[in-house]
DNA sequence: CTGGTCTCCTGATCGC
DNA sequence: TGCGATCAGGAGACCA
């Protein structure tokens, strides 16, 4: 479900609640979806939440022990994926929670019913950059025009697919993929090199004010996304095409039906008229 | 290297 | 009320 937005909306709600905790206890009650070397141990006993770190789609917890000991979790949320804080512990724990880290007061819960996500373990934030994120693009909120150009101009894809993969940028998903090439007036299916250092520029600019834009709403709801705190988004009512196929382009003096068509396997729905 | 198709899962929704 | 088909915010494997 989540895209950079809802990701970053997670981070923002549980950082407060979860930085200076000191954790008791990992329950894994589905150990396979725990994943990652074998020696590490993620976040473990009387070590603090020192900071969430958040990178595309996913988010790291970084932990610190007295000893000067680090743990390092890091949680992609696949399609249904949530982190949840609760201030009282759940016993048994609630349907399709995976793993639950139990601090003093509170336990943050990994949920998942589809378990395209999980949840990867290393032993400090430095390892999971280099083991996990080392292979993601540049995050979408931090890309430079210039390097979105590179990538693109690097590969003969579509634009879309190209968009969605994260190693070329990191964050974007189906829904704000549809959104931003809306926006800037391109077409899913115009090819990556084709686009020029302009239109590139567009698109970051573009992609940081819509991505800023859906964080301020929370993010988008369409069926069960909430933050770590419980709360639902409102970016979903802003939506120009995603969810909109056959329904009237929003652009002033267009009013095209949006065609919907399959790209890398994924629904994507566009203006004909307005996109190339 | 590319796009298309399938797969991993569960659950909501729709038509019969 | 039930039942099957279809679809879903992600991503990776396989094939031609």
């Amino acid at each position: 479900m989540p895209e950079l937005p809802e990701v970053e909306c997670v981070r923002r709600s549980l950082e407060p609640v979860l930085i200076g905790r000191t954790l008791r206890e990992v329950l894994r009650h589905r150990p396979d979806v725990v994943r990652g070397d074998a020696n590490a141990h993620g976040l473990s006993r009387g070590q603090r939440i020192e900071r969430l770190v958040r990178h595309g789609k996913q988010l790291a917890l970084v932990g610190r022990g007295p000893g000067g000991t680090t743990g390092c979790v890091v949680a992609h949320l696949g399609m249904s994926g949530q982190l949840r804080w609760a201030s009282a512990p759940a016993n048994p724990a609630p349907k399709h929670t995976h793993v639950v880290w139990r601090f003093d007061q509170g336990e943050l819960r990994f949920t998942d019913p589809r378990r395209f996500g999980g949840v990867w373990v290393f032993p400090s934030l430095e390892a999971a950059y280099t083991a996990r994120w080392a292979e993601l693009g540049p995050d979408a909120l931090s890309v430079t025009p210039a390097r979105l150009h590179r990538a693109l101009s690097r590969t003969t894809r579509m634009l879309k697919p190209a968009l969605l993969d994260q190693a070329v940028v990191a964050g974007l998903g189906n829904i704000y993929v549809d959104e931003l090439l809306f926006g800037a007036r391109l077409r899913p299916t115009l090819q990556a090199n084709a686009v020029t250092p302009a239109q590139a520029g567009s698109l970051t600019r573009r992609m940081k004010t819509l991505l800023s834009r859906a964080i301020r709403a929370g993010g988008s709801t369409l069926r069960d996304y909430v933050d770590g705190t419980g709360s639902a988004g409102g970016y979903q009512l802003a939506h120009r095409v995603y969810g909109r196929a056959g329904q009237r382009c929003l652009r002033r003096g267009c009013g095209v039906d949006l065609a919907s068509s399959t790209l890398a396997g994924r629904t994507t729905v566009y203006c004909p008229a307005c996109q190339g």
